[in-house]
DNA sequence: ATTCTTGGTAAGTCATTACTTACCGTAATC
DNA sequence: GATTACGGTAAGTAATGACTTACCAAGAAT
């Protein structure tokens, strides 16, 4: 449920695609690992390591694990990285007037 | 120089503390290494994915390598997250009013 | 010219991780 | 109730990655 985990978690290039995919339009497990490369259980892996950051949630139908994107998941990925930003231009900022210095 | 290479650069702790460090000011690597927890070569090896990523830059005076931090990187991948971030609430919002039924 | 500082690279190690197959539980179906 | 569909979990493997020490090149300083 952090900014980490979420970054991780769409750091690897097959769980954006899964992520991607199931923002579009919420899908079952199985009809997930169809359109994709690998195993069932390598969906449903995956699923949990985005579920685990929070970016993800399912709802059950009888056998079905319906899962669908948390958009508040990923609202948080961008809060955070906007204050990052900011730190970081305050930082260069800095650098330019004057850097340590602050004298002019 | 893409946004994977930002994104899984700084998927990496480590890495962000160096990109923060040098983002608030820069500085010469063994300085750095100085700071952290990790030998002046794993520093060395940080600062070359971030470089490959395009979020810093290094200028050379003399044998000291100077990186600092690169604003452009870090706003290329708040670009991709706002897209993506669209991109989401574009599917998010189809799921809402009728998703792939459209019926009623 | 030699010595010292600085930092990148090579090679190896250990932990992590993305995947596989095998297995098990549970709900729907016949 | 037996079978089938669905999906999570366990266990093992192969690749990736973060780190270490050892080494080498190049500029500074004495």
């Amino acid at each position: 449920m952090t900014y980490q985990e979420s970054l991780s978690a769409l750091a690897d290039p097959t769980r954006r695609r899964i992520f991607e995919a199931i923002a579009q339009s919420p899908q079952p497990v199985g009809a997930l690992a169809k359109t994709l490369p690998i195993s069932r259980p390598a969906v449903s892996q995956h699923l949990k390591v985005l579920s685990d950051a929070g970016l993800v949630l399912c709802r059950v139908e009888g056998t079905r694990h319906i899962y669908a994107a948390r958009p508040d998941g990923l609202a948080q990925l961008r809060a955070w990285l906007d204050r990052y930003w900011d730190k970081v231009m305050d930082g260069f900022a800095e650098e330019i007037n004057g850097g340590g210095g602050l004298d002019d």
